[in-house]
DNA sequence: TTTTTATATTTGTCAGACAAATATAGGTTT
DNA sequence: AAACCTATATTTGTCTGACAAATATAAAAA
Protein backbone atom coordinates (compact mmCIF):
# COMPACT_ATOMS: atom_id res chain seq x y z
CA UNK A 1 0.00 0.00 0.00
CA UNK A 2 1.93 3.38 -1.26
CA UNK A 3 -0.50 6.41 -0.83
CA UNK A 4 0.41 9.52 -2.28
CA UNK A 5 1.10 11.54 1.53
CA UNK A 6 0.03 15.02 0.77
CA UNK A 7 1.86 17.87 2.00
CA UNK A 8 -1.21 18.29 4.51
CA UNK A 9 -1.90 22.19 4.51
CA UNK A 10 -2.03 22.78 8.01
CA UNK A 11 -2.53 26.80 7.97
CA UNK A 12 -5.56 28.35 8.76
CA UNK A 13 -8.28 28.52 6.61
CA UNK A 14 -8.51 32.51 7.43
CA UNK A 15 -4.76 32.48 6.68
CA UNK A 16 -5.29 30.81 3.16
CA UNK A 17 -8.18 33.03 2.00
CA UNK A 18 -6.25 36.00 2.82
CA UNK A 19 -3.08 34.59 1.06
CA UNK A 20 -4.88 34.40 -1.72
CA UNK A 21 -6.72 36.81 -1.91
CA UNK A 22 -3.26 38.75 -1.22
CA UNK A 23 -1.52 37.67 -4.02
CA UNK A 24 -4.81 38.65 -6.56
CA UNK A 25 -4.13 42.10 -5.11
CA UNK A 26 -0.48 42.62 -5.40
CA UNK A 27 -0.33 41.05 -9.05
CA UNK A 28 -3.22 43.26 -10.12
CA UNK A 29 -5.86 40.85 -10.72
CA UNK A 30 -8.12 42.66 -8.24
CA UNK A 31 -7.95 46.09 -9.54
CA UNK A 32 -7.68 49.05 -7.29
CA UNK A 33 -10.78 50.54 -5.71
CA UNK A 34 -12.36 47.13 -7.17
CA UNK A 35 -15.06 45.82 -4.77
CA UNK A 36 -15.09 42.27 -3.25
CA UNK A 37 -17.80 39.97 -3.51
CA UNK A 38 -19.94 40.73 0.09
CA UNK A 39 -18.86 38.39 2.83
CA UNK A 40 -21.53 36.43 2.95
CA UNK A 41 -21.13 35.62 -0.93
CA UNK A 42 -17.10 35.13 -0.52
CA UNK A 43 -18.20 32.58 2.65
CA UNK A 44 -20.11 30.51 0.02
CA UNK A 45 -17.65 30.42 -2.99
CA UNK A 46 -14.45 29.56 -0.75
CA UNK A 47 -17.15 26.92 0.79
CA UNK A 48 -16.38 28.26 4.16
CA UNK A 49 -18.22 30.75 7.30
CA UNK A 50 -18.49 33.99 7.39
CA UNK A 51 -16.32 34.65 10.38
CA UNK A 52 -13.70 32.83 8.77
CA UNK A 53 -14.35 35.41 5.38
CA UNK A 54 -14.21 38.21 8.08
CA UNK A 55 -10.67 36.95 9.70
CA UNK A 56 -8.83 37.10 6.74
CA UNK A 57 -10.40 40.64 5.76
CA UNK A 58 -8.91 41.90 8.96
CA UNK A 59 -5.68 40.39 8.26
CA UNK A 60 -5.75 42.27 4.68
CA UNK A 61 -6.89 45.29 6.03
CA UNK A 62 -4.22 45.29 9.08
CA UNK A 63 -2.00 45.90 5.84
CA UNK A 64 -4.07 48.22 4.82
CA UNK A 65 -4.82 46.10 1.38
CA UNK A 66 -8.47 46.04 1.86
CA UNK A 67 -10.88 49.01 3.39
CA UNK A 68 -14.71 48.12 4.42
CA UNK A 69 -17.93 49.88 4.99
CA UNK A 70 -20.87 49.51 5.92
CA UNK A 71 -24.69 49.82 4.54
CA UNK A 72 -25.80 49.29 0.86
CA UNK A 73 -23.21 50.35 -1.98
CA UNK A 74 -20.87 49.12 1.16
CA UNK A 75 -18.59 46.42 1.06
CA UNK A 76 -14.87 45.69 1.20
CA UNK A 77 -13.40 47.25 -1.69
CA UNK A 78 -9.19 46.58 -2.61
CA UNK A 79 -7.31 49.43 -1.62
CA UNK A 80 -3.22 49.80 -2.27
CA UNK A 81 -2.27 51.33 0.54
CA UNK A 82 -0.83 55.03 0.26
CA UNK A 83 3.07 56.04 0.37
CA UNK A 84 2.25 57.38 3.58
CA UNK A 85 1.05 53.98 5.10
CA UNK A 86 3.79 52.10 3.75
CA UNK A 87 6.96 54.26 4.96
CA UNK A 88 4.97 54.19 8.60
CA UNK A 89 5.00 50.59 8.26
CA UNK A 90 8.98 50.48 7.10
CA UNK A 91 9.53 52.52 9.73
CA UNK A 92 8.04 50.55 12.64
CA UNK A 93 10.02 47.55 11.06
CA UNK A 94 13.34 49.36 11.53
CA UNK A 95 12.17 50.50 15.01
CA UNK A 96 11.69 47.10 15.82
CA UNK A 97 15.07 45.83 14.66
CA UNK A 98 16.89 49.17 16.73
CA UNK A 99 14.61 47.83 19.58
CA UNK A 100 15.43 44.35 19.50
CA UNK A 101 19.48 44.70 19.16
CA UNK A 102 19.71 43.98 15.72
CA UNK A 103 21.37 47.12 14.60
CA UNK A 104 23.80 48.07 16.89
CA UNK A 105 25.11 51.90 17.14
CA UNK A 106 28.03 51.75 15.28
CA UNK A 107 25.98 49.97 12.19
CA UNK A 108 23.86 52.99 12.59
CA UNK A 109 26.36 55.20 12.18
CA UNK A 110 28.13 53.68 9.36
CA UNK A 111 25.33 53.35 7.48
CA UNK A 112 23.86 57.07 8.34
CA UNK A 113 27.23 58.41 7.31
CA UNK A 114 26.85 56.89 4.19
CA UNK A 115 23.59 57.03 3.14
CA UNK A 116 23.20 60.72 4.03
CA UNK A 117 26.38 61.79 2.39
CA UNK A 118 24.26 60.65 -0.80
CA UNK A 119 21.30 62.45 0.01
CA UNK A 120 23.44 65.86 0.81
CA UNK A 121 24.97 65.49 -2.56
CA UNK A 122 21.96 64.88 -4.23
CA UNK A 123 20.49 67.35 -2.34
CA UNK A 124 23.00 69.89 -3.54
CA UNK A 125 22.15 69.08 -7.25
CA UNK A 126 18.34 68.96 -7.12
CA UNK A 127 17.16 71.28 -4.71
CA UNK A 128 14.41 73.61 -5.21
CA UNK A 129 13.39 76.88 -3.37
CA UNK A 130 10.73 74.77 -1.50
CA UNK A 131 13.40 72.91 -0.09
CA UNK A 132 15.57 75.81 1.06
CA UNK A 133 12.58 77.00 2.97
CA UNK A 134 12.08 74.35 4.84
CA UNK A 135 15.96 73.59 5.96
CA UNK A 136 15.83 77.76 7.05
CA UNK A 137 12.45 77.12 8.87
CA UNK A 138 14.28 74.57 10.90
CA UNK A 139 17.50 76.86 10.94
CA UNK A 140 15.54 79.39 12.88
CA UNK A 141 13.67 77.21 14.85
CA UNK A 142 16.96 75.62 16.55
CA UNK A 143 18.58 78.36 17.02
CA UNK A 144 15.75 79.62 19.65
CA UNK A 145 17.31 79.62 22.92
CA UNK A 146 13.84 78.65 24.72
CA UNK A 147 13.59 75.02 22.85
CA UNK A 148 13.46 72.26 25.21
CA UNK A 149 16.32 69.03 23.85
CA UNK A 150 12.89 66.92 22.56
CA UNK A 151 11.52 70.27 20.64
CA UNK A 152 15.58 70.72 19.33
CA UNK A 153 15.37 66.71 18.64
CA UNK A 154 12.39 67.05 16.79
CA UNK A 155 13.54 69.77 14.46
CA UNK A 156 17.08 67.86 14.06
CA UNK A 157 14.81 64.94 12.81
CA UNK A 158 12.87 67.44 10.23
CA UNK A 159 16.16 68.83 9.02
CA UNK A 160 17.88 65.85 7.80
CA UNK A 161 14.00 64.62 6.71
CA UNK A 162 13.95 67.84 4.52
CA UNK A 163 17.54 67.28 2.93
CA UNK A 164 16.36 63.68 1.55
CA UNK A 165 13.44 65.51 0.66
CA UNK A 166 15.56 67.68 -1.42
CA UNK A 167 17.10 64.93 -3.38
CA UNK A 168 13.74 64.69 -5.57
CA UNK A 169 14.21 61.15 -5.42
CA UNK A 170 11.48 58.69 -3.79
CA UNK A 171 13.14 55.40 -3.68
CA UNK A 172 15.57 57.60 -1.74
CA UNK A 173 13.09 59.55 0.24
CA UNK A 174 11.47 56.21 0.70
CA UNK A 175 14.28 54.48 2.54
CA UNK A 176 15.37 57.60 4.09
CA UNK A 177 12.92 58.68 6.01
CA UNK A 178 12.66 55.29 7.84
CA UNK A 179 16.27 55.22 8.21
CA UNK A 180 16.04 58.89 9.74
CA UNK A 181 12.84 58.73 11.33
CA UNK A 182 13.81 55.28 13.43
CA UNK A 183 17.94 55.62 13.98
CA UNK A 184 18.24 59.61 14.43
CA UNK A 185 16.48 59.56 17.73
CA UNK A 186 18.56 56.67 18.99
CA UNK A 187 21.30 58.36 18.29
CA UNK A 188 20.00 61.24 20.16
CA UNK A 189 19.12 59.98 23.44
CA UNK A 190 22.32 57.97 23.75
CA UNK A 191 24.20 61.32 23.12
CA UNK A 192 22.13 64.08 23.42
CA UNK A 193 24.01 64.96 26.76
CA UNK A 194 27.42 65.06 25.63
CA UNK A 195 26.49 67.04 22.41
CA UNK A 196 26.75 71.03 22.11
CA UNK A 197 23.94 72.87 20.19
CA UNK A 198 25.93 75.57 18.92
CA UNK A 199 28.21 73.22 17.24
CA UNK A 200 25.29 71.34 15.79
CA UNK A 201 23.84 74.19 14.18
CA UNK A 202 26.45 75.49 13.23
CA UNK A 203 27.18 72.22 11.17
CA UNK A 204 23.60 72.44 9.99
CA UNK A 205 24.63 76.07 8.63
CA UNK A 206 27.25 75.09 6.34
CA UNK A 207 25.45 72.05 5.45
CA UNK A 208 22.43 74.19 4.58
CA UNK A 209 24.71 76.74 2.51
CA UNK A 210 26.24 74.32 0.52
CA UNK A 211 22.79 73.22 -0.02
CA UNK A 212 21.50 76.06 -1.08
CA UNK A 213 25.03 77.19 -3.24
CA UNK A 214 25.06 73.67 -5.02
CA UNK A 215 27.96 72.84 -3.78
CA UNK A 216 27.52 68.80 -3.94
CA UNK A 217 31.41 68.45 -2.73
CA UNK A 218 30.98 71.12 0.33
CA UNK A 219 27.54 69.43 1.07
CA UNK A 220 28.83 65.99 1.50
CA UNK A 221 31.95 67.67 3.52
CA UNK A 222 30.15 69.44 5.36
CA UNK A 223 27.74 66.44 6.45
CA UNK A 224 30.56 64.17 6.93
CA UNK A 225 32.17 66.89 9.46
CA UNK A 226 28.51 66.50 11.57
CA UNK A 227 29.30 62.39 11.31
CA UNK A 228 32.59 62.61 12.50
CA UNK A 229 31.46 65.21 15.38
CA UNK A 230 28.56 62.98 16.43
CA UNK A 231 30.94 59.97 16.02
CA UNK A 232 33.24 61.00 18.92
CA UNK A 233 30.44 62.47 20.94
CA UNK A 234 29.47 58.43 20.88
CA UNK A 235 32.87 57.23 21.86
CA UNK A 236 32.68 59.42 25.05
CA UNK A 237 29.57 58.59 26.21
CA UNK A 238 30.40 55.40 25.94
CA UNK A 239 33.60 55.82 27.98
CA UNK A 240 31.19 57.88 30.39
CA UNK A 241 29.18 54.70 30.61
CA UNK A 242 31.97 52.03 31.33
CA UNK A 243 32.98 54.23 33.66
CA UNK A 244 29.82 54.32 35.42
CA UNK A 245 29.80 50.85 35.83
CA UNK A 246 33.32 50.03 36.94
CA UNK A 247 32.37 52.71 39.81
CA UNK A 248 28.65 50.40 40.26
CA UNK A 249 30.95 47.25 40.66
CA UNK A 250 33.49 48.90 42.94
CA UNK A 251 30.51 50.28 44.94
CA UNK A 252 28.71 46.78 44.94
CA UNK A 253 32.06 45.07 46.30
CA UNK A 254 32.00 47.64 49.20
CA UNK A 255 28.65 46.34 50.43
CA UNK B 1 -28.60 72.42 26.72
CA UNK B 2 -24.82 71.69 26.28
CA UNK B 3 -24.04 68.39 26.08
CA UNK B 4 -20.16 67.90 26.12
CA UNK B 5 -19.94 65.88 22.61
CA UNK B 6 -17.58 63.25 23.10
CA UNK B 7 -14.96 62.15 20.43
CA UNK B 8 -17.35 59.12 19.81
CA UNK B 9 -14.70 56.05 18.70
CA UNK B 10 -16.35 55.01 15.48
CA UNK B 11 -13.43 52.36 15.04
CA UNK B 12 -14.72 48.77 15.30
CA UNK B 13 -13.78 47.04 18.54
CA UNK B 14 -11.41 44.43 16.90
CA UNK B 15 -9.49 47.42 15.60
CA UNK B 16 -9.14 48.80 18.82
CA UNK B 17 -7.94 46.03 20.64
CA UNK B 18 -5.42 45.48 17.91
CA UNK B 19 -3.90 48.86 18.89
CA UNK B 20 -4.24 48.35 22.44
CA UNK B 21 -2.56 45.37 22.43
CA UNK B 22 -0.19 46.52 19.42
CA UNK B 23 1.14 49.22 21.58
CA UNK B 24 1.82 47.16 24.49
CA UNK B 25 3.77 44.49 22.71
CA UNK B 26 5.90 47.20 20.68
CA UNK B 27 6.45 49.36 23.97
CA UNK B 28 7.77 46.33 25.70
CA UNK B 29 4.62 46.34 28.50
CA UNK B 30 4.04 42.58 26.65
CA UNK B 31 7.22 41.14 26.85
CA UNK B 32 8.80 38.65 23.89
CA UNK B 33 7.55 34.97 24.35
CA UNK B 34 4.68 35.91 27.05
CA UNK B 35 1.19 34.14 26.85
CA UNK B 36 -1.35 36.46 26.53
CA UNK B 37 -4.70 35.54 28.19
CA UNK B 38 -6.89 33.10 26.50
CA UNK B 39 -9.29 34.33 24.13
CA UNK B 40 -12.33 33.80 26.59
CA UNK B 41 -10.41 35.44 29.46
CA UNK B 42 -9.37 38.85 27.06
CA UNK B 43 -13.01 38.62 25.74
CA UNK B 44 -14.25 38.83 29.39
CA UNK B 45 -11.88 41.65 30.22
CA UNK B 46 -12.73 43.91 26.89
CA UNK B 47 -16.16 42.86 27.66
CA UNK B 48 -16.71 41.60 24.23
CA UNK B 49 -17.30 38.22 22.59
CA UNK B 50 -14.60 36.09 21.73
CA UNK B 51 -14.79 36.35 17.58
CA UNK B 52 -13.77 40.15 17.83
CA UNK B 53 -10.77 38.84 20.18
CA UNK B 54 -9.72 36.77 17.20
CA UNK B 55 -10.07 39.50 14.84
CA UNK B 56 -7.58 41.89 16.48
CA UNK B 57 -5.40 38.74 17.07
CA UNK B 58 -5.35 38.07 13.05
CA UNK B 59 -4.70 41.61 12.44
CA UNK B 60 -1.77 41.14 15.28
CA UNK B 61 -0.72 37.97 13.35
CA UNK B 62 -0.92 39.37 9.83
CA UNK B 63 1.86 41.80 11.51
CA UNK B 64 3.92 39.32 12.85
CA UNK B 65 3.44 40.41 16.52
CA UNK B 66 1.46 36.94 17.77
CA UNK B 67 1.80 33.27 17.04
CA UNK B 68 -1.15 31.40 18.24
CA UNK B 69 -0.85 27.37 18.99
CA UNK B 70 -3.55 25.15 19.96
CA UNK B 71 -3.67 22.52 23.15
CA UNK B 72 -3.06 23.24 26.43
CA UNK B 73 0.15 25.07 26.85
CA UNK B 74 -1.04 26.72 23.86
CA UNK B 75 -2.50 30.18 23.54
CA UNK B 76 -1.40 33.50 21.90
CA UNK B 77 2.05 34.18 22.70
CA UNK B 78 3.83 37.54 21.95
CA UNK B 79 6.00 37.44 18.84
CA UNK B 80 8.50 40.10 17.40
CA UNK B 81 8.73 39.10 13.57
CA UNK B 82 12.16 37.95 12.66
CA UNK B 83 14.49 40.19 10.34
CA UNK B 84 13.19 37.82 7.20
CA UNK B 85 9.55 39.07 7.95
CA UNK B 86 10.65 42.19 8.14
CA UNK B 87 12.48 42.46 5.30
CA UNK B 88 9.73 40.59 3.04
CA UNK B 89 7.10 43.19 4.06
CA UNK B 90 9.55 45.66 3.25
CA UNK B 91 10.25 44.40 -0.23
CA UNK B 92 6.90 44.22 -0.70
CA UNK B 93 5.94 47.76 -0.03
CA UNK B 94 8.71 48.59 -2.57
CA UNK B 95 6.90 46.62 -4.94
CA UNK B 96 3.66 48.15 -4.74
CA UNK B 97 5.08 51.97 -4.99
CA UNK B 98 7.29 50.33 -8.06
CA UNK B 99 3.93 48.89 -9.22
CA UNK B 100 1.69 52.23 -8.68
CA UNK B 101 3.92 53.64 -11.05
CA UNK B 102 5.41 56.32 -7.85
CA UNK B 103 9.44 55.00 -8.72
CA UNK B 104 10.07 56.19 -12.32
CA UNK B 105 13.03 54.04 -14.14
CA UNK B 106 15.39 57.11 -13.41
CA UNK B 107 14.58 57.17 -9.43
CA UNK B 108 15.07 53.14 -9.23
CA UNK B 109 18.56 53.62 -11.49
CA UNK B 110 19.58 56.88 -9.78
CA UNK B 111 19.40 55.18 -5.95
CA UNK B 112 20.66 52.27 -7.30
CA UNK B 113 23.51 53.22 -8.55
CA UNK B 114 24.31 55.76 -5.73
CA UNK B 115 23.34 52.95 -3.05
CA UNK B 116 24.69 49.71 -4.50
CA UNK B 117 28.31 51.93 -5.09
CA UNK B 118 28.54 52.30 -1.27
CA UNK B 119 27.63 48.30 -1.08
CA UNK B 120 30.34 47.32 -3.44
CA UNK B 121 33.12 49.91 -1.29
CA UNK B 122 32.09 48.58 1.88
CA UNK B 123 32.06 45.37 1.05
CA UNK B 124 35.49 45.13 -0.64
CA UNK B 125 36.40 46.42 2.32
CA UNK B 126 34.41 44.33 5.18
CA UNK B 127 33.88 40.82 2.72
CA UNK B 128 34.87 37.55 4.21
CA UNK B 129 35.70 34.10 2.57
CA UNK B 130 31.87 33.07 2.99
CA UNK B 131 31.23 35.97 0.70
CA UNK B 132 33.86 35.07 -1.85
CA UNK B 133 32.42 32.12 -2.30
CA UNK B 134 28.95 32.93 -2.45
CA UNK B 135 30.13 35.40 -5.32
CA UNK B 136 31.85 32.79 -7.16
CA UNK B 137 29.54 30.42 -6.77
CA UNK B 138 26.90 32.85 -8.60
CA UNK B 139 28.99 33.74 -11.32
CA UNK B 140 29.85 30.04 -12.04
CA UNK B 141 25.93 29.85 -12.28
CA UNK B 142 26.07 32.77 -14.77
CA UNK B 143 28.72 31.48 -16.55
CA UNK B 144 27.00 28.27 -17.90
CA UNK B 145 25.54 28.39 -21.20
CA UNK B 146 22.13 26.19 -21.20
CA UNK B 147 21.10 28.90 -18.24
CA UNK B 148 17.22 30.44 -19.36
CA UNK B 149 16.70 34.03 -19.01
CA UNK B 150 14.79 33.94 -15.60
CA UNK B 151 17.12 31.64 -14.23
CA UNK B 152 20.32 34.48 -15.28
CA UNK B 153 17.96 36.82 -13.66
CA UNK B 154 17.09 35.14 -10.45
CA UNK B 155 21.26 34.21 -10.09
CA UNK B 156 21.91 38.24 -11.09
CA UNK B 157 20.03 39.08 -7.82
CA UNK B 158 21.41 36.84 -5.81
CA UNK B 159 25.32 38.37 -6.69
CA UNK B 160 24.18 41.35 -5.90
CA UNK B 161 22.61 40.35 -2.46
CA UNK B 162 25.84 38.60 -1.87
CA UNK B 163 27.72 41.85 -2.27
CA UNK B 164 25.48 43.65 -0.17
CA UNK B 165 25.43 40.85 2.33
CA UNK B 166 29.59 41.12 2.10
CA UNK B 167 29.16 44.58 3.79
CA UNK B 168 28.66 43.21 6.77
CA UNK B 169 26.16 45.95 7.89
CA UNK B 170 22.72 44.65 9.07
CA UNK B 171 21.21 48.21 8.28
CA UNK B 172 22.36 48.58 4.88
CA UNK B 173 21.26 44.71 4.32
CA UNK B 174 18.20 45.61 5.56
CA UNK B 175 17.15 48.58 3.10
CA UNK B 176 19.15 47.08 -0.06
CA UNK B 177 18.07 43.49 0.24
CA UNK B 178 14.43 45.02 -0.27
CA UNK B 179 15.69 47.35 -3.14
CA UNK B 180 17.37 44.77 -4.82
CA UNK B 181 14.90 42.20 -4.93
CA UNK B 182 12.05 44.43 -5.87
CA UNK B 183 14.21 46.84 -8.20
CA UNK B 184 16.33 44.53 -9.80
CA UNK B 185 13.50 42.63 -11.58
CA UNK B 186 11.67 45.83 -13.14
CA UNK B 187 15.08 46.72 -14.72
CA UNK B 188 15.75 43.34 -16.32
CA UNK B 189 12.20 43.35 -17.95
CA UNK B 190 12.47 46.27 -19.11
CA UNK B 191 15.99 46.00 -21.09
CA UNK B 192 17.06 41.66 -20.78
CA UNK B 193 16.74 41.89 -24.67
CA UNK B 194 19.04 44.61 -25.35
CA UNK B 195 22.05 43.60 -22.38
CA UNK B 196 24.19 41.09 -23.56
CA UNK B 197 25.09 38.19 -21.17
CA UNK B 198 29.12 38.04 -21.60
CA UNK B 199 29.15 41.50 -21.07
CA UNK B 200 27.20 41.47 -17.46
CA UNK B 201 29.21 38.66 -16.69
CA UNK B 202 32.67 40.39 -17.53
CA UNK B 203 31.49 43.34 -15.18
CA UNK B 204 30.45 40.98 -12.21
CA UNK B 205 34.10 39.56 -12.61
CA UNK B 206 35.58 42.68 -12.19
CA UNK B 207 33.43 43.60 -8.95
CA UNK B 208 34.02 40.04 -7.40
CA UNK B 209 37.93 40.46 -8.44
CA UNK B 210 37.95 44.37 -6.81
CA UNK B 211 36.16 42.82 -3.74
CA UNK B 212 38.63 39.52 -3.93
CA UNK B 213 41.52 41.81 -3.46
CA UNK B 214 40.03 43.91 -0.83
CA UNK B 215 40.25 47.02 -3.79
CA UNK B 216 37.55 49.10 -2.56
CA UNK B 217 38.18 51.62 -5.15
CA UNK B 218 38.07 49.68 -8.03
CA UNK B 219 34.91 47.80 -6.69
CA UNK B 220 33.27 51.19 -6.62
CA UNK B 221 34.32 52.01 -10.13
CA UNK B 222 33.27 48.20 -11.83
CA UNK B 223 30.34 48.91 -10.42
CA UNK B 224 29.63 52.28 -11.79
CA UNK B 225 30.87 50.74 -15.20
CA UNK B 226 28.17 48.29 -15.01
CA UNK B 227 25.62 50.91 -14.38
CA UNK B 228 26.78 52.99 -17.46
CA UNK B 229 26.04 50.30 -19.34
CA UNK B 230 22.77 49.80 -17.51
CA UNK B 231 21.26 52.83 -18.31
CA UNK B 232 22.84 52.90 -21.97
CA UNK B 233 20.96 49.46 -22.52
CA UNK B 234 17.75 51.26 -20.85
CA UNK B 235 18.18 54.00 -23.29
CA UNK B 236 17.96 51.82 -25.95
CA UNK B 237 14.94 50.33 -24.86
CA UNK B 238 13.39 53.41 -24.45
CA UNK B 239 13.93 54.39 -27.95
CA UNK B 240 12.90 50.79 -29.61
CA UNK B 241 9.76 51.57 -27.34
CA UNK B 242 9.02 55.08 -29.14
CA UNK B 243 10.03 53.63 -32.58
CA UNK B 244 7.87 51.14 -32.20
CA UNK B 245 5.16 53.15 -30.64
CA UNK B 246 5.53 55.83 -33.68
CA UNK B 247 5.16 52.43 -36.18
CA UNK B 248 1.96 51.76 -34.34
CA UNK B 249 0.79 55.02 -35.04
CA UNK B 250 1.14 54.79 -39.16
CA UNK B 251 -0.44 51.96 -39.55
CA UNK B 252 -3.64 53.01 -37.42
CA UNK B 253 -3.79 55.90 -39.64
CA UNK B 254 -3.62 53.65 -42.76
CA UNK B 255 -6.54 51.53 -41.48
C1' DT C 1 -39.46 70.56 -4.79
C1' DT C 2 -37.64 69.56 -0.50
C1' DT C 3 -37.57 67.03 3.55
C1' DT C 4 -38.50 63.17 6.08
C1' DT C 5 -39.21 58.36 6.63
C1' DA C 6 -39.05 53.59 5.58
C1' DT C 7 -36.42 49.83 3.76
C1' DA C 8 -32.96 46.89 2.15
C1' DT C 9 -28.20 45.77 2.20
C1' DT C 10 -23.84 45.03 4.16
C1' DT C 11 -20.54 45.02 7.71
C1' DG C 12 -19.93 44.68 12.96
C1' DT C 13 -20.81 42.02 16.98
C1' DC C 14 -22.56 38.41 19.83
C1' DA C 15 -23.68 33.66 21.71
C1' DG C 16 -23.10 28.97 21.90
C1' DA C 17 -21.52 24.90 20.00
C1' DC C 18 -18.41 21.46 18.13
C1' DA C 19 -13.89 20.12 15.80
C1' DA C 20 -8.97 19.71 15.88
C1' DA C 21 -4.66 19.89 17.95
C1' DT C 22 -1.76 18.82 21.76
C1' DA C 23 0.44 18.63 26.45
C1' DT C 24 -0.12 16.07 30.56
C1' DA C 25 -1.15 12.38 33.46
C1' DG C 26 -2.27 7.85 34.07
C1' DG C 27 -2.53 3.11 32.62
C1' DT C 28 -0.76 -0.90 29.96
C1' DT C 29 2.52 -3.80 28.03
C1' DT C 30 7.02 -5.64 27.54
C1' DA D 1 11.45 -0.27 35.41
C1' DA D 2 10.99 1.55 30.96
C1' DA D 3 8.66 2.34 26.89
C1' DC D 4 4.47 2.88 24.75
C1' DC D 5 -0.28 3.78 24.35
C1' DT D 6 -4.66 6.20 25.93
C1' DA D 7 -7.81 9.18 28.09
C1' DT D 8 -8.53 13.83 29.23
C1' DA D 9 -8.38 18.61 29.67
C1' DT D 10 -7.32 22.84 27.51
C1' DT D 11 -6.98 26.06 23.91
C1' DT D 12 -7.40 27.67 19.33
C1' DG D 13 -10.06 26.95 14.81
C1' DT D 14 -14.47 26.92 12.66
C1' DC D 15 -19.49 26.87 12.08
C1' DT D 16 -24.31 28.36 12.60
C1' DG D 17 -27.58 31.66 13.34
C1' DA D 18 -28.88 35.80 15.06
C1' DC D 19 -29.23 40.76 15.96
C1' DA D 20 -27.14 45.62 15.88
C1' DA D 21 -25.43 49.53 13.41
C1' DA D 22 -24.50 52.13 9.46
C1' DT D 23 -26.01 53.91 5.17
C1' DA D 24 -27.57 54.39 0.31
C1' DT D 25 -31.82 54.26 -2.12
C1' DA D 26 -36.52 54.66 -2.81
C1' DA D 27 -40.95 56.01 -1.18
C1' DA D 28 -43.87 59.16 1.27
C1' DA D 29 -45.10 63.50 3.27
C1' DA D 30 -44.79 68.49 3.70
Amino acid sequence: MSIAIKPLVTESLSKQIAEILREAILNGTLKIDEQLPTEYELAKKFNVSRPTIREAFKQLAAQKLVRSRRGPSGGTFVCHPSNQDLNSSVTAAVMMLVNTGEFSLSNIAESRRELEKICCRLAATNRDDQNLSQLTTELKIQKSPELNDEEFCASDVRFHRAIVDATQNPVLKFMMFAIIEALQPVTNLIIFRFRKREIIIDQHQKIYEAICNKDARAAEQAFSQQMDYLCEQYRQAQEWRAQRDREKVIKDREK
